[in-house]
DNA sequence: TAATGTAAGTGAAAGTTATCACTTTCACTT
DNA sequence: AAGTGAAAGTGATAACTTTCACTTACATTA
């Protein structure tokens, strides 16, 4: 990596790197060994120019006049991403959507490990969902006391978000990862928070939607 | 509205005012009746001047040197964005994530009707979920002809997400929610197709936690 | 081994989005 | 009724992204 300028990356060249890569297992899994801007284009909808200019920024990776090489790519790009380091990880809130994300298989791919899933349920705590243990709430500070945790996933409902959050100061948890609707704040910059907020994302699309409906009405 | 330039909203503007107007709904609820840009700025986490900014956008609703009304300015962003009309709604793939989003109660608040869930498997099939019935996918191009269905939510194994989706064409549906890492692509237009890449964003969640746990190290 | 085609890498220009200092307007006070 | 303060609105500026034309280097073939 001959350019490791990893700082001040914006964000949307890191949402592309992830369909590279993703698209890279995937030629990987076909058998290919090479692969060109132009496919990665075509696979990931995203144009060959700035596919280029992304993977440049971090190093020159190509082959002129060839490709690049999957599996060197693949694991520049998993470096650049830090998906070869375990990420140790809780979930809290084991109702339906925290099921659903303890089931979920991309988790191991981009390596998080969960330890634990906290939840209030009587009739839940001591089973285990997909061989993660369900823990009463109760329990989490102690548990974190003796886990180095990394990232809690919190799947709670949205009043609760802030409560939650605040417990999980002075332990080891660097990054929260928000399915409320409550705005987390960064407090003290401690966390590196990211909120994945479905309610928005539908507003959003709600929006567009209008513009597509009203553009058929027009015809 | 004075100003209905809703063409080319940059869609950062978009999701700010879900934002916004998640922070109004709370406010009113507080029996708040005006509302300052600036407290809109601690409440969302966004700056009060690109507050002002993106509402200025659509038209002047504010009184200057007083703040936003909250029910004027609440109901003015419901019709930007579309949310005082109900979409009609499917779902595909009634697994564990797809069960959560039927039980999900951010939709009714963007006014999504899902009309009916459609599946494979069989113990399934013919219960319901919330309210909704599921029913078999040999039975969604009879269900889609005979109901003006606006929505498709893809909640399918990702392999099968191109498949389901040429099965989408040609009726009354105008926007495609993906939840599969499959990458859809928009073939001639006539579809808004919003991907929601659940790997995708532990990816990039992987890559901003490796900055903190580097700059925790420097410490 | 020289020529040719192909695809990566580079830097400047254009287009977008965010920021900042400034102006305007309203409401409240005296 | 005039003055004052507070907060919205405005337009210029800066920062960031994307795009495009161009250069460089590799690999294949004759």
């Amino acid at each position: 990596m001959r350019n490791s300028s990893i700082d001040n990356v914006p964000e949307s060249i890191v949402g592309r790197l992830a369909s590279y890569h993703r698209c890279l297992k995937n030629a990987a899994s076909n058998g290919q060994t090479v692969i060109k801007s132009s496919d990665i284009s075509k696979l990931c909808g995203i144009k060959a120019t700035v596919v280029r200019k992304d993977l440049t920024h971090f190093g020159e990776f190509g082959i002129k006049g060839k490709g690049y090489n999957i599996i060197t790519l693949s694991s520049n790009i998993e470096e650049i991403m830090g998906l070869n380091t375990e990420k140790k990880v809780i979930l809290i809130g084991a109702g339906n959507l925290g099921t659903a994300l303890l089931k979920y298989p991309g988790f191991s791919g981009a390596n998080f490990k969960f330890l634990a899933a906290f939840d209030i349920g009587t009739e839940i705590i001591g089973t285990s969902i997909n061989s993660v243990p369900i823990l009463h709430i109760d329990k989490l500070g102690a548990f974190l006391k003796s886990n180095k945790v990394q990232i809690a996933i919190l799947t709670v409902p949205s009043q609760k978000a802030e409560t939650i959050a605040s417990q999980l100061h002075n332990c080891s948890i660097k990054g929260i990862l928000n399915f409320t609707s409550a705005i987390l704040k960064s407090d003290d910059g401690k966390f590196y928070i990211r909120n994945i907020d479905l309610s928005k994302e539908l507003e959003v699309i709600s929006f567009c939607m209008k513009k597509c409906l009203k553009n058929e009405e027009e015809k």
